[in-house]
DNA sequence: GGCGTAATGTACGAACTAGTACGTTCTTCA
DNA sequence: TGAAGAACGTACTAGTTCGTACATTACGCC
């Protein structure tokens, strides 16, 4: 945040601008991918961290921003692991099985951030669109299946004609819904789709049905 | 709601309990789908409605509880719309494709009803398991799929060892993705998923990929 | 060491929100 | 017709919730 160099700071300090303000964002996550945005108490927040409510303001100056300022905060993380995704050295098919199954395990192991994207849904992106880090940040995600999709197909083993941001839609689906419906989904189909049992299987078939549709079996009119 | 029987009531009437009861809940699925639970207010309800705030008291008792009945009443829609579904004299193929891509007209129809269920996810579908109403209501669905299946592999169209269950979540996640993430994915990539353009495209893809899954092209050991 | 400022704590207020007390009018049915 | 109860409206309250005024303390720098 600050621009110019400091002496390290001491581990034991008292006043701590960088440790209280991720702090407030830690907790803030929380409580707002638990209870969505209105549901949400700041004075609750407050009550979960070392420091005050008076923090909160003193850094972030409205529940909103505060709000915004974890949309970015876990946005900015799923972009990380994006980058970090090197698939495009693999066979078309093997590449989109992959990157299904990497996504399949991010969105696992990032429960809170399917949550608080579902909550932003609740309110038409509003605040998404507030913050101006957040715009377009789908392109290098579209531009990675771009060239897989552009891949398979000279090789032949793709045969629909989907767009890059269509399979990225499909690989999404089969990974967030499994998180975020898992307790309607439970209560009416008397099983937990998070539980350990069904891990492995669900990662699979989102790999296969992915892999699937784009080799084309499920063609109403098969290609040859 | 009453039992005992009525003379047929009076069209200009100015007193209906009927009536009134509906247009509550009807604004009620409507600001509840729009601003969620804690987000939604009794009092702009209220004023939405042709009567006052105090009829939302003497009919549902609670905020809570006019909830509850909102989530009744969107369930038994949609368990009336599967119960219509009648697809079991097509062949295995056919008979999955079209399942799924009539759960995707209804969730197309019924944008309100996947806002709540996101919703009530959100709050770990603790107002859900409330309802005596709506347990286990999966089951009907599931035991349809369930006879596809087993015809399906009966037949040999079918090879992989997903349950009813497995590709209930994999059709229900298809169907809900591009309703309940429209808006983020929108700002996100630039598309907006329910624009009439992508429409029956996704229709497709959402058969085609059940089917692919199914009958086999994504498996990583083929079966012949 | 002392000064300026960044960081923090306490206590409070204004506005909002779910829910209710109380009174009124319409409808039904004997 | 008239009584009883169902249906409805107004005005209010108690509690909650976001946000802030004001006071204070620690830290870095000269």
């Amino acid at each position: 945040m600050s621009t110019q160099p400091h002496p390290p700071a001491p581990a034991g300090r008292r006043r701590d601008a960088e440790r209280t303000r991720a702090e407030i964002l830690e907790v803030a996550q929380r409580e707002f991918a638990r209870h969505g945005y209105a549901g949400a108490r700041v004075d609750e927040m407050a009550a979960l961290m070392r420091t005050t409510k008076r923090m909160i303001y003193y850094y972030f100056g409205a529940k909103e921003k505060l709000y915004i300022a974890v949309l970015e905060k876990v946005y900015s993380e799923v972009r990380a692991a994006e980058s970090a995704i090197d698939v495009e050295h693999l066979a078309p098919v093997e590449a989109i099985r992959t990157l299904a199954e990497l996504t399949f395990d991010h969105h696992d192991a990032h429960p809170d951030f399917i949550k608080l994207v579902g909550i932003e849904n609740i309110h038409q992106a509003e605040h998404l669109r507030k913050s101006e880090v957040l715009t377009n940040l789908g392109a290098p995600a579209a531009g990675l299946i771009s060239r897989i999709l552009e891949a398979g197909r000279a090789s032949g083993d793709f045969v629909t004609d989907a767009d890059a941001v269509d399979v990225h839609m499909m690989i999404s689906a089969l990974c967030v819904f499994r998180i975020a419906n898992q307790y309607t989904f439970g209560a009416l189909f008397g099983r937990d789709l998070t539980a350990p049992e069904h891990r492995a299987r669900h990662r699979e078939m989102t790999g296969e049905a992915v892999v699937a549709y784009l080799t084309g079996n499920g063609r109403r009119t098969p290609r040859d």
